[in-house]
DNA sequence: ATAAAACCTCAACATTAGTTGAGGTCAATA
DNA sequence: TATTGACCTCAACTAATGTTGAGGTTTTAT
């Protein structure tokens, strides 16, 4: 049993020291806990006390958003998980995993519409009709088509 | 010199045939002329008319938010061409290659935070100090480095 | 000529992801 | 103990991207 001084057995860290360590602002912090993002402990005054676990929470919810996640379905997917212990490398496993998926299907998505922006440059269609790069199912359905004459009867534009 | 009858001389179309054939809604496109996306010319009833080269202009746009492009943005690439004659194929080539580039940067951020995310899985990591994850600096610029131990003394959650 | 469909403006609302500020309380330090 | 910095709640605001609706006008078709 090892004795610590006070400040360095604080287990809870105020929403101040959440906001310096994870670098989100308070009034965030606050915003995600009304989302149910994260949760909070109150001191006897009503102050937010926080698990050190809540660091990596909120590392996980700004890694979830820069892949494109919006914070509703980062909220559905944090609540399977208890908030009151640290996430287990399964936890994350579980969570980075699926949220790959999403990502290669969001870059796959951009690959698609980068590699027929490319080939329609030359040809300058964009006919609704014709080219791929006008329906978004397409980008991911027609990978193999390439340019195609538009249709000058129908909005090209020219008199 | 051909005779054509009234419906096929029309060479301006009404908002609603715009949103029709652009595919978007006529609210949009009121939308897009308040913000200068796109300009019309008025009937003797004060009734929006399009010249047909609004439909390649709303294309562009549509193709250009899908690169994640904000629409102040695209609105400010569209109003260094003229707005009341057809994009030429130079012009569509200026657009798509700034924006190419821009896509390009996306997809490799996108990439360098999928591959972290893998390596990441396995480590459970997600130190703010240390991991390639939590700063988006480091996404591009540390390509190179892979996961860390993190520092247990801090932000672990651990007990 | 009249009715229906389409159009007009302007204001308000919706959603996502927060930020700002007012008015008041708590906690740590001198 | 007094003060100062950090904290509290709640409401209002921002910005982007539109949508909806009310109240009124134009165009088109019969």
């Amino acid at each position: 049993m090892t004795i610590v001084r006070n400040s360095e057995m604080r287990r809870e860290l105020t929403v101040g020291e959440v906001a310096e360590r994870s670098g989100v602002a308070v009034s965030t912090l606050h915003f995600y806990e009304a989302k149910g993002l994260i949760r909070s402990n109150r001191s006897r005054g009503n102050q937010r006390r926080y698990p050190r676990s809540v660091l990596r929470r909120v590392a996980v919810i700004k890694v979830a958003q820069r892949t494109g996640i919006p914070l509703a379905e980062i909220q559905a997917a944090l609540t399977v998980l208890p908030d009151d212990r640290p996430l287990t490398v399964q936890d994350w496993a579980r969570l980075s995993e699926s949220w790959h998926e999403q990502l290669n299907e969001r870059i796959a998505s951009l690959m698609a519409l980068r590699d027929h922006l490319t080939s329609c440059i030359g040809c300058g269609c964009l006919s609704l009709r014709e080219c791929p790069l006008r329906n978004p199912h397409d980008v991911l359905s027609m990978e193999g088509a390439g340019p195609r004459l538009m249709d000058a009867t129908e909005e090209d534009g020219q008199p």
